[in-house]
DNA sequence: TTCTTAATGCAATTGAGTTGCAACAATTAT
DNA sequence: ATAATTGTTGCAACTCAATTGCATTAAGAA
């Protein structure tokens, strides 16, 4: 699916992830934009820009949607790969992590996707 | 935290895990025990036997909390390890992998805690 | 400019999970 | 065995992320 109207609001969000590399929580994004656009309109330019592949998603620890662009793996040698995440316990941030994930074999099971999401201190955080 | 007193509730969800050696989401559990026990008892239970270390949970891909023995990994060499997680996106069965977990080590960032999940098909899905 | 329909705003709704509190029951003390 | 203690349960109300229906708006095509 591509986007097919190019919205102000659309603009608005776009704008924001051009900025920043970080994954966002939905719940932040609503409230980042809440001047700017509805709640409902948040989860639907998301979802539309997930699909047309120009931003990804994953949940965190306590079950949050959060998104960042699909380009936010700076090494990318391979793209589009299901890279792992990292969350800070302590101020939130959650980053993309340029890594391979290698995807066990294991016998009887077909593995389709993976998600891996760590946990921990950030730079900013640390001591 | 141990278990300090064993009630006829507790008694029956420990019996469920006892036959079964698979991952149950809680809204399943909140359904197989509908006509034994009140919903927030089946949550305040699950909740006291992680707490006690004799059930671990997980999320899975729809950030629903999924619940099984904490012994459930087979060839456990080393126990209580953050191992990976199956869920099989045709039945929903969920699985706990009996695999190492190696954790990366990233500059500027301190790993506590990671969480592997992988979906795909089970055997009895396949084909 | 007019037409088509994707996109938005708003209010209502869903559903997993939580909380407050009175009643109950497992365990301990007498 | 009986009474006191307090962990546990049931129930209703609540929280909050996410979704839905529908009337209205506006982007892009004709
Ligand atoms: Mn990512
Ligand atoms: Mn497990
Ligand atoms: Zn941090
Ligand atoms: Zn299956």
């Amino acid at each position: 699916m591509k986007i097919s109207r190019k919205t102000k609001t659309l603009k608005i969000v776009l704008d924001l992830f051009d900025k920043r590399d970080n994954a966002y929580s939905v719940v932040e994004l609503v409230s980042i934009f809440s001047k700017k656009m509805n709640k409902t309109t948040v989860y639907r330019i998301l979802d539309r820009l997930e699909d047309s592949g120009l931003l990804h998603s994953f949940l965190d620890k306590d079950g949050l949607k959060r998104y960042a662009k699909e380009s936010s793996i700076i090494n990318t040698s391979q793209k589009n790969t299901d890279h792992p995440h990292f969350v800070c316990d302590d101020c939130g941030i959650s980053t993309c992590l340029p890594l391979e994930v290698n995807i066990p074999s294991i016998p009887n099971f077909k593995i389709n996707n993976s998600e891996h999401l760590y946990t921990g201190q950030c730079h900013d955080c640390q001591a």
